[in-house]
RNA sequence: GCCCUCGUAGCUCAGGGGAUAGAGCGUCCGCCUCCGGAGCGGAAGGUCGAAGGUUCGAAUCCUUUCGAGGGCACCA
């Protein structure tokens, strides 16, 4: 029995005591149960009568009461007991929670897939980086942490499309071209420009590309410079994110957005909707209806569209591919965008609560200092991974929440790899596969199974942690937080070591090959099947061997 | 000035109304004659920034306050 059906099981006594007249309560859709800290307190616990009990206007031990009543009775659970206020502790019969070892095993790569968000049509934007030079540490956690929102949403069911946002379009780029156009004729580096060391290097790319780009005049030249430097670049950062094991779909153009028109057409659009207002010379668009601080500027006075009004475009154009939930992944540093890509949606007709919704995420901080790719001095996210790793950089950064401040120490990562948990969970995998090899080589085989063997305590909690993976997997969705997987791994690769140290799957020196040994190579194998879901879903290799 | 996020063990961080607040690293004590010791078992370490409030119950929700980071353009 597996978390969920005993939580479906809960359910059914409650409407059935709602049925019987006993109770007198709505019926929640779903029952939380949790595993109790203490094992006296059994295999399962729910405070649902605890919630429920006042709406029910009773007392709350009484509300439990008519519950374990009823569950005691429910298929494989052998006892239900109240505790304190009004806990139900449950205890399930020996080989009920058994048999999930071999339905993992079965379901394969499948196992931890579920319905949470079937349904749902969702645009998750991440990354996002301008093209005017490579992607820095900043760009990393969300190239790690999107990719994994991206991973598990489809895994609920969710149809997913991954989007990254080219800024092509405005005056940052002309300070680009013009900046690897000084650097072809030994210029210094314009003012505001940007002189990281990179920029030579797409220089040489652009005389590589255009061998006679020196002697034209500057006029010529730079639209030549600026697309074939655009071109190089974003050549560079897709194989970088392609290094780093993030995938998108779409790669979209904000200067294609301006040149189909599509920016005068939202313009209109929102005209139409009654939220433009003329002043002064611009257009603006009335976010304050909608809960911002200050209407925006669409159009300016000199007739040229502000980067506002292509986000405005961009949305529209999202929402017309028909994404019902535009997710976007934005930096601290943009949490001012908010309110006004809420108008934007609430301006196009949109309920602001459901169809966009933007994660903010706390930036990395490393030893201290905010690095700018402005300044020169920044640390390339293709370093990173070439450096640590692209496993171990994933892993670590997609095991806290986006809100959660970090500070990375690249010594620290540098110089002693075992502080990254990413080795405890893969070695937990290499370890189960070692564990496996070794005994098929001693005969034991995946033949028989038999649930009511594993009745270790070691085997109780493992049954546990492998139970909570799927409902684990839809939190991780529904709250687009892939870290609780990461988390869940971690207690799953110590439910696995403490089982390993206690349980054999294969006998000792020249023993016989029985019944629990084959049995116990099913729990084993289905631990590495849910170990390597939970890696996949984070963007990390789950290796054969270390 | 206004707004957002965050203050939890020595360090990096989970937990976001329920039972004795957790993990990794670090420190200390045990465990390889048998499937991987990158492991296991145990110990020490906490007024959950502070003060009020709501509740049967608060690290969690509300208010105030202190501290850290970020944001408040007809820039992109």
């Amino acid at each position: 029995m597996t978390p969920e059906e005993l939580s479906t099981a809960i359910s059914a006594c409650l409407r059935d005591a709602v049925a019987a007249g006993q109770i007198s309560v709505d019926v929640p859709e779903s029952v939380r149960v949790e595993r109790p800290k203490s094992r006296d307190h059994g295999d399962w616990a729910t405070n649902i009568a605890l919630q429920l009990g006042k709406k029910a206007s009773m007392n709350p031990r009484d509300f439990a009461q008519v519950l374990a009543t009823r569950l005691a009775d429910a298929d494989g659970v052998a006892k239900v007991e109240i505790a304190g206020p009004g806990f139900l502790n449950i205890t399930l019969e020996a080989g009920a929670a058994g048999e999930l070892a071999r339905s993992i095993v079965e379901a394969g790569a499948a196992y931890g897939t579920n319905e949470a968000l079937v349904g749902h049509e969702i645009n998750m934007e991440f990354v996002s980086a301008n093209p005017t030079g490579p992607l820095h540490i900043g760009h990393t956690r969300w190239a790690a942490l999107g990719d994994s929102i991206a991973r598990v949403l489809k895994a609920s069911g969710a149809n997913v499309t991954s989007e990254y946002y080219i800024n092509d379009a405005g005056n940052q780029m002309n300070i680009f071209a013009l900046s690897v156009y000084n650097r072809l004729h030994g210029l210094p580096v314009p003012e505001g420009g940007y002189p990281g060391g990179y920029i030579k290097e797409l220089a040489d790319a652009v005389a590589d590309a255009h061998p006679d780009i020196r002697n034209l005049t500057a006029e010529a030249a730079l639209p030549i410079v600026r697309h074939a430097a655009y071109v190089a670049q974003m050549a560079d950062i897709k194989e970088t994110l392609n290094d780093f094991g993030v995938e998108f779909d779409v790669f979209f153009s904000e200067q294609e957005l301006h040149a189909g028109g599509a920016v005068e057409d939202a313009v209109a659009r929102l005209r139409e909707q009654g939220h433009i207002d003329d002043t002064d010379g611009a257009v603006w668009l009335r976010t304050t209806d909608f809960g911002d601080d200050k209407d925006r500027v669409l159009i300016r006075a000199n007739g040229e569209p502000t980067y506002f009004a292509a986000d405005a475009a961009y949305y529209l154009s999202k929402k017309d591919r028909g994404f019902t939930e535009k997710i976007y992944l934005l930096g601290a540093d943009h949490h001012g965008y908010v309110n006004r890509l809420k108008a934007i949606a609430a301006a196009a007709g949109d309920d602001p609560k459901v169809n966009i919704e933007v994660l903010i995420g706390q930036l990395i901080s490393v030893n201290g200092a905010r690095l700018s790719k402005r300044a020169g001095n920044i640390i390339e996210l293709r370093d990173l991974v070439n450096w640590l790793g692209a496993d171990a950089l994933r892993y670590s950064l997609g095991r806290y929440p986006a809100d959660s401040p970090m500070t990375i120490d690249p010594e620290l990562l540098k110089k002693n790899t075992n502080d990254n948990p990413v080795f405890y969970v893969q070695y937990a995998h290499a370890r189960s596969r070692a564990a496996s090899r070794n005994a098929v080589e001693k005969g034991v085989e995946r033949t028989d199974f038999d649930a009511t063997l594993l009745t270790h305590e070691t085997e109780n909690d493992l049954l546990a942690a492998l139970g909570q993976f799927p409902s684990v997997v839809a939190q991780a969705a529904t709250h687009r937080e892939p870290h609780r997987v990461a988390r869940h791994l971690e207690l799953l690769a110590g439910a696995y070591h403490s089982w390993y140290a206690a349980c054999r799957v294969t006998p000792v020196g020249d023993g016989t090959v029985e019944p629990i040994h084959r049995t116990r190579l099913w729990l084993n194998d289905a631990t590495t099947q849910v170990l390597a879901n939970g890696l996949d879903l984070l963007g990390v290799s789950a290796p054969e061997k270390m």
